[in-house]
DNA sequence: CGAATTGAAGATAAATTTGTCCGAAATACG
DNA sequence: CGTATTTCGGACAAATTTATCTTCAATTCG
């Protein structure tokens, strides 16, 4: 449904955020290991989230990167999907018509907009602070 | 959201359903030039179109495509999604989690349960007839 | 300062998706 | 039969996404 860059960005966002809870930075290994991803490439994502002013990032010995709860009440799933640098806008047509809108719809077009609604509103509505909580209790999980 | 090889897709079926119902046949520069995609590449998905006996080609002057009415009755989206051979698939887990599921939910699990059992819903309730009529009408439109 | 650690940045490479080309097979029609 | 038309099938190519590698810059700590 998402890119693989945005569901990393999700899960790494998710773990940063709920290890800052915990009081603890993730470095960039740690950050690959509990999400899974490939390190380098999350490397590169990360660095977006930094330019984004996302996570917060510290260089040498003890740094890693983190996310305070403040902020992470603050920054939604729009927010991180955004900061990947376009591409990722599930917003458009169903069958990829360029000009599809309410008065002049494409065969899919009314079908799909309650789907793009709701989708536009989970994105928006979902802040980090409430998928750290959940990661804590264990209520969630990102493992496998 | 789908991939374009799926909206390509969706746009022939159409195309070739509207023109069935008004008794002719499409060939494959016509179906491309009314679809607005790359002649060649629509030419292979055609072929899993046919393949999945979703459409019938014919060969030859006055060759073409079709899709009798009767057919169109019969084929939903999701049928045409699944001609296209797999990596189509909008159930997978919105963070690209392995197991994700209610009983080891991903943090965005339960966000989207609806919107993954709304969009197969509509896949699997959309019939191509009705998408060849509306174009008929003029109620929708592929142009553009 | 010097050494070790960690993120930043750019170049490169692999994998996947999207798109093209060309010859072969089938069909219609004179 | 011969020719024009059209789909079929395989190989090839371009574009995009995903992934890696290597060097540099910043920070910590002795």
């Amino acid at each position: 449904m998402f890119s693989k860059t945005c569901e990393y960005a999700f899960r790494a966002v998710a773990a940063v955020a709920q290890a800052s809870a915990n009081g603890v930075r993730l470095t960039l290994p740690v950050i690959a290991e509990i999400t899974g991803t490939p390190q380098a490439f999350m490397g590169k994502i990360m660095q977006d989230l930094v330019k984004a002013r996302i996570v917060r990032s510290y260089r040498g010995p003890s740094g890693g990167f983190d996310l305070p709860m403040a902020n992470a009440a603050n920054v939604n799933l729009r927010m991180v999907m955004d900061a990947l640098g376009g591409g990722m806008d599930n917003t458009l047509c169903v069958m990829g018509i360029g000009e599809c809108n309410s008065g002049k719809p494409c065969p899919m077009h009314n079908d799909f907009v309650e789907v793009r609604k709701d989708i536009s509103r989970i994105l928006a509505n979902t802040y980090v602070d409430r998928l750290a909580k959940e990661l804590n209790t264990g209520a969630t999980d990102l493992k496998k």
